[in-house]
DNA sequence: TATGAATGAGCTTTCATTCAT
DNA sequence: TATGAATGAAAGCTCATTCAT
């Protein structure tokens, strides 16, 4: 599956494993200099450098700069896919709604960097690659949405689907929120206080929701 | 205000009803080319011709490109500041929250566009600079803080520092979600239907809050 | 006219006499450059060094390397075009026939550089220059076509189609053969000894021609 | 002859054999893509591909990608010598120099491609290189001198020493151009009729000849 | 003030060649 | 012998900025 996703961009070397160690190689320096200075102020020959070989040997396994960010953002989704869907959680109950926030937002404290750089450079990739990554991120609001309705289904949620649509967007954006502004958040709250704060007021938000 | 804001940026111009003018021009040519094709894209050349002007005059009212990005996200908040100040609001009731939410959400929803680029392009900005549009972010963040601590004060809300700072951002997070994902949410929603969903669930939220 | 045709070229610069007057020199450099190493060899850095400007100039009147061999090909069809159309010629005589020939060997041996350049580069110019140029080649061997059916008509010469339209190739190749091989003929010949031998032997070839 | 003229390029491979094979390979695989897209638009890989091995063999046989195009151009030169030196003629008639030219004119009727790549790439040779390859088209002029001048001796021609040299120029060229137009020419003349008319023409252009 | 031609540092990308396996 | 991953010099081109008019 990830081994698959990064074979979406096209290399000229045809050893498999060497892909998959050199692309993550790309991806780790892509992240680095895309948070310092942005995807546009990073350039390639740094990005081989902090990938750790030639601008040559950069070019044997991308075509382009903009393969670069791709394979940033395609990894993004392939950890939270793999995150939401690999834990075991209670289908249908709030405390498995918790489970998949409190899941979902540790994961974006583990890489807040990588989210930024998702949200803000999604628009220099081509057009058909912006659309594959806009495409997976509904999927993840998807996922939520998929978690609430099997809530309403068991009954323990009382949601339209407007409000369980505007709730799933509310997750997700509240993520984004912690990956963006972890460093002034931070301050104040340690990540577990922020997922606590935050599923609380959102479930009181949602619980006795009418409308 | 607004006019010595403007004067942060240096001009070779003395005229100073010349220069609001012409930066006015450049703020909507950097608008509307910003927002098509992102900062980095948009050149020099492109935003004297959409600003009516030649690349040579350009220069005569900024120093750098950089300026003319500086010169967007600040009219932002003095738009943003202007909107929360101005209005007479019932300081310390929910009414007067309910107000300003709105007025803040009205807002976005008439420059999204603005909004976007502010939040994607910031970090391309000089240091310095962006330092002084984060500290702007903050204080938008502190108004919010302000109107819900009067609430607190007068009796009519019940929140800890902590949730107070929480729900502050949790309403300017939420206001760039509507600008982020304007495009697919008023697929299900007026501007009006958010307002009020979004103010229902968030006050729902935070009314019998305890922590 | 000729004013018009490098004007095809597109320019970011305004002023048409400055357009006229530095893509003079870019062809000057181009044709020194193109004879001693080629297109492909001659780099834009040589080309703008050697035309008297900067890279960036360069790019002010040209949009790619290839624009600079199109206007060098494209300048040598406008010399032959006003060399064999301007001079009056007895039509339809073979004195006609034999002026229009010496003109023509003759302006090639004042610019074999061009003419070489032409031949052997052609193919690297971007399909649709090619076909430009490729027409203009055409129409040059029709010229002398219709200078060989005007003598036909005259009743100085008796020629059949496939024979004129050889003869009039002919005369053009031979015209290339000096470009090509003037550093190997001119240890023999003149210049004035090569046109008097070519037509004499042309002519005899031509004159009784029966097919 | 040709065995050692291949190994005028040096290769690190032992067994002779075996480098007189590949090098055809090379050859073919160089004719091919330099027909298709020139010699510089040509690159290493491609021709390791075309020629059916690694670009780590190719260069086992070649030291430069120069040498490519020396293979190329110095084959064509043993197929021209071994087709006019090979078959036999009735030497000092003008029966032999007819035979001569339809051999020749045959032969670049076969490997039109071949031609116009030694021809439009020459100058893309090494210095040494190209000395070399110019030297041997000088012999090719120098063949045809031989027989015209074998029919002058014979009493079957009479023409000057400078007429000799100019007809076997001709002749090469006249060949060039069935070359590099044939894919005009052939729209209205089959080879066997371009000969023909060719040869009348020519023939009867120095027959009666005086000067 | 306003103009736009000129500049050149710096960018992305290619590709001939090498060399460890 | 044969392979192909690695290299980096060098190419074409862009564009923010300057400055003479």
């Amino acid at each position: 599956m990830a081994k698959n996703d990064k074979l979406h961009v096209q290399s000229s070397i045809k050893d498999e494993n060497k892909i998959i160690a050199r692309r993550q190689q790309i991806i780790d320096a892509g992240v680095k200099l895309f948070k310092e200075k942005g995807f546009h102020r990073a350039t390639t020959r740094e990005l081989a450098k902090a990938a750790g070989f030639s601008i040559g040997t950069l070019y044997e396994y991308i075509r382009t700069k903009e393969d670069v960010l791709f394979l940033v953002c395609d990894n993004i989704f392939n950890e939270v896919t793999k995150c939401l869907t690999d834990f075991p959680s209670d289908t249908g109950t709030i405390g498995g709604l918790k489970q998949a926030i409190r899941q979902y937002y540790l994961l974006i404290d583990q890489m807040p960097e990588e989210f930024t750089i998702m949200y803000q450079e999604t628009k220099s990739l081509p057009k058909a690659a912006m659309h594959y990554i806009l495409d997976k991120e509904l999927e993840m609001v998807a996922i939520f949405e998929r978690i609430l309705k099997d809530c309403v289904a068991a009954g323990n949620l009382s949601l339209s689907e407007d409000a369980i649509y505007l709730a799933a967007n509310h997750i997700v954006v509240q993520g984004q929120s912690w990956a963006f502004r972890k460093w002034a958040l931070q301050k104040r709250y340690t990540i577990d206080q922020y997922i606590n704060l935050q599923t609380t007021m959102f479930l009181q938000g949602i619980m006795q929701f009418e409308n």
